[in-house]
DNA sequence: AATTAATTTTAGACTAATCTAAAAATATAT
DNA sequence: ATATATTTTTAGATTAGTCTAAAATTAATT
């Protein structure tokens, strides 16, 4: 089925709020998330509905169909396999891929994405260390914590980010922090929650701010 | 200004009609290139003219301001660094390109394009043999003639085509005839303009719907 | 020069996507 | 349980881009 921009960006927006297609997703959410108001995403809740894309029960909430939840899968595939060209070949730092990509994965070509992949090397995790769909809609999720929840004294790697915002990752940037940064907590404060931590050979005080948003996982030896 | 993709092809649609921003368009050229209606034509000149990127005069025809010039030979750029990123990058062929660069030229990131040029290395000509503006705008034209004006007995080299289908482009795979490759005229018909060409070891008639449709030049020696 | 033909523009209608304002349904609080 | 607040949907309007049919202009023929 050929979909517009548009209806991509409804699917992929309603995929992204349904964590991962498994559960019901709210008119206003989508209207926040596409930056939109309410009453444009109804209409376009019907029309999606009508080419049978999502499932709307009326002032109840939407659910992808599995239609819609492969499109969906389909359009985060193309965006991530695009961020990794963009950092790899052309010298974008992580803040920057964002919105170019968000332009790329509507382009419509079945061999493009193919090569594309292969030409990347059929990589698995985009910069930010999101999974990337393979071919057939599958994703490898790895079991991953947030750091603010690690425990002290255990070996993790930086494994992606929540907040990815431009602003957030300069913050990263600035301090050395990437995908695949090895990390240890050795203390966190009771009051404020601010964590004390290890990276390299330099220690530093992290807010929960910054804590909070991002994802390690238990990194063995090495 | 920020176009959009409707405008950006009109303004291209113009470009290509008017050779190069240097001659009046009509309204039914582009009906026809863009395949739509003259009606729909003038709306949309309407528009551009108002953008003070076309000089319209009412029913006598169109041309490109600087501005609209500018504008259109970017997206020709743009256009033709990713059709010469499939082919060396992703295994496309040159009858293939053509659709998915339609697309990808209107990717609105100017840091997008230097850095691709830049992967590239700086290429100056498209896989069809088109030259590649530069990022200011120039165009180094090389002076090329068709090969149904060729001279007997004169060494050319294929430097590109008029007619870029696919149907066109996959006879001349076929006859192992691309970019760069050499040729000599060793007769030409009188009564249907039909010419024989050496190519390398082989010798082959062409007819004159062939040889109208690619450009030599003459070629020193090798 | 007058008639016919072709081209171009206008008028009015349509779809996709959006908006504001008002109505309907659901959730929350007393 | 009733009133209030929030969420969601409808109604009606708007813009971009397109279309058909008719009118206006220009070009070609007699
Ligand atoms: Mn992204
Ligand atoms: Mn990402
Ligand atoms: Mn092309
Ligand atoms: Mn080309």
């Amino acid at each position: 089925m050929l979909l517009t921009l548009t209806e991509e960006n409804y699917l992929k927006a309603i995929y992204h709020l349904s964590e991962d297609g498994s559960t019901v997703v709210s008119t206003n959410a989508i209207a926040d998330k596409i930056e939109t108001k309410a009453s444009s995403v109804t209409d376009m809740l019907k029309k999606l509905a009508e080419k049978n894309l999502i499932t709307h029960i009326k002032y109840k909430g939407v659910t992808l169909t599995e239609t819609g939840r492969r499109t969906a899968i389909n359009i985060v595939r193309k965006h991530r396999l695009w961020e990794v060209f963009l950092v790899e070949k052309l010298n974008f730092s992580w803040d920057e891929v964002h919105d170019v990509a968000e332009q790329l994965e509507h382009i419509k070509s079945p061999k493009l994405i193919k090569e594309l992949d292969a030409f990347l090397e059929f990589p698995t995790h985009d910069p930010h260390g999101d999974p990337i769909p393979n071919a057939n809609g599958k994703i490898k999720q790895t079991k991953k914590i947030i750091l603010s929840n690690a425990q002290n004294n255990i070996n993790y790697a930086c494994v992606g980010v929540i907040d990815s915002s431009s602003e957030f990752l300069k913050y990263l940037d600035k301090h050395n922090i990437s995908i695949g940064t090895s990390l240890k907590v050795i203390d966190k404060e009771k009051f404020d929650l601010s964590m004390t931590i290890v990276i390299g050979d330099k220690t530093m005080v992290m807010s929960q701010a910054i804590t909070s948003n991002i994802y390690v996982k238990a990194h063995n030896g090495q």
